[in-house]
This record gives C-alpha cells, sequence and structure tokens, in this order.
DNA sequence: ACAACATGTGAACAAGTGTACACATGAAGT
DNA sequence: ACTTCATGTGTACACTTGTTCACATGTTGT
C-alpha cells in the first residue's frame, strides 16, 4: 500500500451519495428510493451500487457520518464567529440557517431519518445530536453563562435547545430554498425559541 | 336518502387505513407503500383501492383527518383532567404519552409525515399542529397562567411547548412499545422541558 | 511480466408495481 | 319492477424492481 490510485477512487461511491442528496433535495423522501432510481441519477450501471454499498441503509448510514463532518464544520464555524455573549444566539441561529441552506440536502436527510424506516440511521442521527449537545454544554460552560446549573441541567437545557433548532428543519422544509423571508420568518422565530428557553435556564433553581 | 345502507359502508376503505397503520406501525415509512402492499394487507383487492382514494397521498390525507379527532380527544381528555395549575404539566404530559401508545400509529404517522414527501400531508399536520397551539393558549390564558404575557409571546410560547412535545414522538419511536421504564424517562424528560420553558415564560418581560 | 485485485459493465430473471377495463352484485330511488 | 349507482372482483399489460452472473479493464504489489 504505496500511494492512492491516480483515477479518482470512491468517484461512482460520490456519486451514489450525491445521487440520494439529489433526489432528498428535489422532495424525495429516503425511504422511498430505490436502487435502481439512485443508479440511474447517478448515471450509472445498477451493478455498480453493489460495489460500494450493502443495501439502501448501508448508504444511508454513511450518509449520515457525512452529515457528521457537515454539523462539526457548522459547529467550528460557530465558536469561531460567536466571541462574546450577548449576540450569541442570533449569531449562532444565523450560522445554522445559512449552513441549512448552503447543505439543503444534508439537513433534509437528517430530518427524514429521525422519523425514518431504519432503526440504524434513526439512531446514528441522535447519536449526532447527542454529540452536538455536550459539546453546546462544554461551550455554555467555558462561557461562565450558566454557573448556577448542574451538568444535569445544563445537558438538559442544551437538548432543548438543540431540538428546538432542529425542529425548525421541518419548517425550512416547507418553503423553497429561495423564499428568503420566509426563510428569515423562521430564523427570527427560532431565535425567540431559545432566548425563552435561556430565559428559563437563567431562572432555574430548583 | 333515507337510511343508511345495511351492508357496513365504506367497511374497505377503514380497512385500507388501517392497513396503512398497521404497517406504520410495524416500522414502515409512509412513503414506501406501495397501493398492491396496502391492499394485501387489507385483505382486499389492488383494483378496490381505487374506489376510495386517488393515489397513497390522497389516502394520506385522509389520515391526518383523523389523526385530527384522535388529538381532539386527546385535547378533551386533558381539559376535563387538568383542573388546577399545579400539576398541569405532569398530568398533561402523562396523558399525552398514555396516548401516544394507545394510538401508536398514529402518532407514529405524525412523525413522519412532518417531514414526509407529500407536502399537502406535511401541511395538513403542521396545520393541526397550529390548532393544537392555539387551543393551548386559550387554555393557558382561561387559568390566568400568563397575564404577563402578549398574545404574540403566549402564542410562540405554546409553540415551544407543542414543538417540544412533538419531537418526543421521535424518542418514543425508539423504543419498543412495552419498554415501560424507557417510556416513563421519556415522559420525566418531557416534563422538564415543558417545566424549563414555563420558567422562562414566567420571566419573560421583552 | 505476471498474478491479484478493485472496480465498472451488460444481459438476464423472477417478482412486484401502478393502473385500466370489463364484469358482478346488491342496495337506493323511482 | 326497473334503472342507477356505489362497491367489489379478476384479468391483463407494460414497466420497474432487486439481485446474480460472467466478463472487461485498469491499477497494485511482487
Amino acid at each position: 500500500m504505496s500511494e492512492r490510485k491516480k483515477r479518482k477512487p470512491g468517484e461512482t461511491r460520490e456519486k451514489l451519495m450525491s445521487a440520494v442528496l439529489t433526489l432528498v433535495g428535489k422532495g424525495r423522501h429516503f425511504a422511498s428510493l430505490g436502487i435502481r432510481e439512485v443508479t440511474r441519477q447517478a448515471g450509472v450501471v445498477p451493478t455498480s451500487f453493489y460495489r460500494h454499498f450493502r443495501n439502501m441503509d448501508d448508504l444511508g448510514l454513511q450518509l449520515v457520518d457525512e452529515l457528521g463532518l457537515v454539523l462539526r464544520r457548522m459547529m467550528r464555524e460557530a465558536r469561531e464567529n460567536v466571541l462574546q455573549a450577548d449576540k450569541l444566539i442570533e449569531e449562532s441561529v444565523g450560522i445554522f440557517v445559512s449552513h441549512a441552506q448552503a447543505n439543503r440536502s444534508y439537513f433534509l436527510f437528517m430530518a427524514q431519518g429521525l422519523a425514518g424506516e431504519s432503526r440504524a440511521i434513526q439512531d446514528g442521527i441522535r447519536s449526532e445530536m447527542r454529540y452536538f449537545v455536550s459539546e453546546l454544554a462544554n461551550d455554555l460552560r467555558r462561557l461562565k453563562m450558566v454557573d448556577h446549573l448542574s451538568d444535569s441541567d445544563l445537558d438538559m437545557t442544551c437538548d432543548l435547545v438543540v431540538r428546538s433548532v432542529a425542529f425548525s428543519l421541518t419548517d425550512l422544509i416547507g418553503v423553497s430554498a429561495d423564499d428568503e423571508y420566509q426563510i428569515e420568518q423562521i430564523r427570527k422565530r427560532t431565535c425567540r425559541y431559545l432566548q425563552l428557553i435561556f430565559v428559563g435556564a437563567a431562572h432555574w433553581d430548583r
């Protein structure tokens, strides 16, 4: 195993994965996609599918991994841009919404997968969300914003935050990708949700 | 139009609808169901389907209507049993969880539909949720619990409450229907979310 | 140079799909 | 009694589906 092949390895693999994302982006549901349809969209012969995936769920699981990368990129950008605490919510939600637009298909896939028909994919996405929750909790601790909360209460708060933001995905699904006005409404509304939650957290004592 | 037919009318229609619910209850996703599969499950010949529905989305829309009835029953029961304010959250969430178990398939269908592939079904479910939000706002006003909130802020609060409870559905999906312990955990966690939200609402001034 | 290997291709098959048509049956309205 | 109508059935057809197999091709390691 000296060096990688010259002829781009895994090219078909990527074509298949982004074919799924394309179809999902067009409004299709992952659960309704078949192997032939995906290979057709990818411009590949059906047999090639089996060179890279055992079945559609397998492909879905690998998409969850890529989704994880997307989420981590988003987190990093948020950490770089959210320096002081006063505009924390607006900045973060703004970054979320713009990432959700830039990677619309990934987030559509995520929203679908939470109630999809593959248990493994459900668990994968839930796991990504849990990771996100714990990272958010760490960040808030570091910013000294939640000193009065126990670890357990902080975790609950972050969980509720992440859930609320994730639910906004189902709102974003409902508007066309270029309806700036509606998207702005969703952004503002999500900010208000988070503000309400943080007010609750600030006065949470028991 | 003197009287109804003796031979139960719409019998096949009901069989088809509950066939879908049965399949959904078994873990299948609505978007992946086909006409033939549904009629097979219902013990009916494929052609009969077209006597009652134009296509699967049509059936889904009518399922949303039935879901509305289920939700209204749940609301009524909550209103009857939640008399004083102190145990409001625990009682309400308890009623929700027990209804979600008793009508598991309906709520699975609801969770699926929010990110499903039929825009019409998405809108239908969202509409049911909006109705629920406005009713909840009315009830809270009547209980004199939120006198300091403007209509708009009250609506936002109720929206967040309903969303958080709805998101719990995706948790309920993940546990088998008879895992009492896990379900109890979800129930308690959902209560804490709502408590946090209401603490926030109580201290919400701007 | 040669073998091993990963990857892509085409043809083939049995099974499943949506939908149309002609027909049966029994209730409703006249 | 007769027509009308809603509902259910069986057959049929053209198409799509998942999956297998034998085969081609170019890259890797020796």
